[in-house]
DNA sequence: CGCGTCATTGATGTGCATCAAGTGGTGTGG
DNA sequence: CCACACCACTTGATGCACATCAATGACGCG
């Protein structure tokens, strides 16, 4: 999202998101129960989040990518609820929280920023509650797989080649199906020409098909 | 959440809070696409929010009662995103959302509470997720009750004496379940002696089943 | 280049949806 | 004040979408 500074105050934002962190792949940036000081924002590389319940039920809530901002659960008890893993090698900037709440007292249009990244993760996860609880298999990976490529899209990558940095488990995690059922789903939507399935790479054949597909009766 | 002030401070947050809206039941209190302007704070009644799709889909994405905050979902976009409907006469506190930036740059701890009602919101609906993408329908229900449970209790209600405000097919939409499965298993549970059901009464006879049911292995 | 992880594919089972019918409670108008 | 209509809910019968079980195939990387 935007944000416009003055030049003073730009001097100011990029003195908080100074400090730096690499995570290699499969590595937790933070975990359930860590101590909340730092939001982050990735840098390069690729992460899941991921709750999980005492009976070791897990459910990854979300796959965020360059330009996106993880940690916001651990705002609200001062301890992360969530695990963050990364899927390839990244870079994240670690943005200490009493830095950010004190620069958004000073700068008006830092404070909505922020205000703004809370109300759209709480947007977009009633997007994932719409998902999980009304839609079939088939509208699920449909609505998954086109919002990676709309996320890409903004990012200048081609909307169409998609390649997936997570395993079909994750997948499955994410929209509430099993493995096999993710791995027949893709492979009827390829079989119907909507797809091409080569293992992690996805090319959307037909994105009219795609968008129709999450949004079929049910 | 506590919200400590010093008696200058609280003056000003009360003239914050200082205008009522009255609801019906029945009646939204905004609705997806309205011009977001405000916050609302439930001084009485009962509501639900749900996001609806153009294919007439719903899903209700949460319950809110006395107390709870509904309205973030606007803030990202200046626009409402879904619709908050009142399940029984309701009273609201409207809070100008300039006005709330304003103060919480003053007030730190007000600024601080913004926060982590915002971020509370999200490991709500992280638990939401993991609930609709990972339990069946008996885990589900018994987590439903057990949160409604737990909230009426906070407001010094009996734990164990609900009347549900909300009919079979809002809590089937919200638990991604239909109306006949949410009949089912509330009978099922009260054969079980867990519950006892009398349509909208729902009286809890053993909370230890209830939560151990609540993480029963698939 | 071999081994382990990840993915595919087929066969079978089942939890929940769907279809269908009926009950009870509540408000309304004659 | 009763009869009717309407709505929320319940209950039973049936079907299907997806889970589960089982085996094999194909990478990717150390």
């Amino acid at each position: 999202m935007p944000l416009d500074l003055k030049a003073n105050e730009m001097k100011r934002v990029d003195e908080l998101i100074g400090k730096r962190r690499k995570v290699v792949r499969g590595e937790r940036l933070f975990q359930s129960g860590d101590k909340f000081n730092s939001l982050f924002a990735i840098r390069t590389g690729f992460f899941k989040t991921h709750t999980s319940t005492e009976d070791a039920r897990e459910q990854v809530t979300g796959f965020q990518m360059a330009g996106e901002i993880i940690g916001l659960d651990g705002i609200v008890s001062d301890r992360h609820t969530c695990d963050a893993v990364a899927l390839e090698d990244a870079e994240v900037c670690v943005m200490p929280f009493d830095r950010i709440e004190e620069l958004s007292r000073e700068i008006t249009s830092l404070q909505r920023h922020i205000h703004k990244i809370m109300s759209r993760e709480i947007v977009r996860e009633n997007g994932v509650m719409l998902l999980l609880g009304s839609m079939n298999t088939e509208e699920r990976l449909a609505a998954f797989l086109f919002n990676l490529a709309k996320r890409l899209q903004a990012r200048g990558f081609s909307p169409s080649e998609l390649v997936l940095r997570m395993t079909r488990e994750e997948i499955g995690s994410y929209l509430g199906m099993q493995i096999e059922t993710v791995s027949r789903t893709f492979k009827k939507m390829s079989v119907d020409g909507i797809l091409e399935v080569n293992g992690r790479h996805v090319r959307i054949v037909n994105i009219d098909a795609l968008t129709k597909m999450m949004e079929q009766k049910k």
